[in-house]
DNA sequence: CATCATAACGCAACTTTGTTGCATTAATGG
DNA sequence: CCATTAATGCAACAAAGTTGCGTTATGATG
């Protein structure tokens, strides 16, 4: 990064950092931007682009390379999940929520590409997961995850006009 | 095509004739080759370079952008399905199965990046489509399709050494 | 069968997304 | 303060997908 961040204290939570620490991550500037980033708006699920530009916009300018690497280093800590945008054809990132491990379902708006997550909506999913799990292993495979996506239009793109509201800024 | 391809009569369903001549599609050779790749083994779900390496195996030279092009039309009329590939960030067709209302899970190896429907485990999945499409329809957005996919580890992946088995070939 | 409109094709060039190698910088432990 | 090495930045590359445009050939019409 070239220029100065604007000192926010931004506050991790202890489990998070737990994993951090664990991992071996240093505490960088872009680590602590990023990590705020994701604190500061939870439901988003956010692609590289969106981050960096976000981080511009603060006035960090993080290299693209630094910024998927260190992308890729949080999600493989455990602190974020990564997933495939099926409009985007690319990455999404989005907190890791340890506490809840069933199935979040996320809506994607085809019109605008942004994402949303349906906590509420994640209780009924357990037992589909549940079977998944049984079914695969009947098969003889090994299931390890659950992705439940919905597509469809968002309500700010509904009026057949696609929404001109920005992506969400984390 | 530069190259004579071996007289396959592909016999196309007449629904999904339909669909084609509804949508103002012309019969012609790669369509006809592309359709008899699907036909040919209808749980595959493949990525245009695989599909464009199955058809190069059967003598047929495809231009890669016709390609794009053509798997694009065949999946916006309704005859084929497009979903992100979560670990070869990139694109894979399948069969869409009009019968099928409900939502098929696709399982997808992490190791191999093959994909299997589990069309067996279609059933219990309909109560939480619909649940989600009413939360959807609750929080002002339209839901239009639902897709459910398990991350795992194949039945030929297990034994912690990547599978040999080469992927599908349509 | 000849003609016409245009869907489909092939080629080249380009954009976007993501990766690799390597030299430099800066956290962290002592 | 010093040493180690994670993290960074740069440049160059690779893969996936797109666009523009001139050409081919399918299907409809006369």
């Amino acid at each position: 990064m070239t220029e100065r961040a604007p000192k926010e204290p931004v506050t991790v939570p202890t489990e998070m950092q737990a994993r951090l620490e664990q991992a071996g991550l240093r505490r960088t500037l872009a680590t602590r931007a990023v990590l705020g980033l994701f604190l500061a708006s939870p439901q988003g699920a956010i692609t590289h682009a969106q981050a960096q530009q976000s981080l511009t916009a603060r006035g960090l300018d993080i290299n693209r390379v630094t910024l998927y690497r260190l992308l890729d280093r949080l999600a493989a800590c455990g602190v974020l999940q990564r997933h495939a945008d099926d409009g985007a054809r690319t990455w999404r990132f989005s907190l890791a929520d340890p506490l809840q491990d069933g199935v979040v379902p996320r809506f994607e708006c085809d019109a605008c590409h942004r994402q949303f997550r349906l906590t509420e909506a994640s209780e009924p999913t357990r037992a589909v997961a549940s079977d998944l799990f049984r079914t695969l292993a009947s098969l003889g495979h090994q299931g390890q995850r659950v992705d439940l996506s919905i597509h469809g239009t968002c309500a700010g793109c509904i009026p057949d006009a696609p929404c001109t509201t920005p992506e969400p800024q984390a």
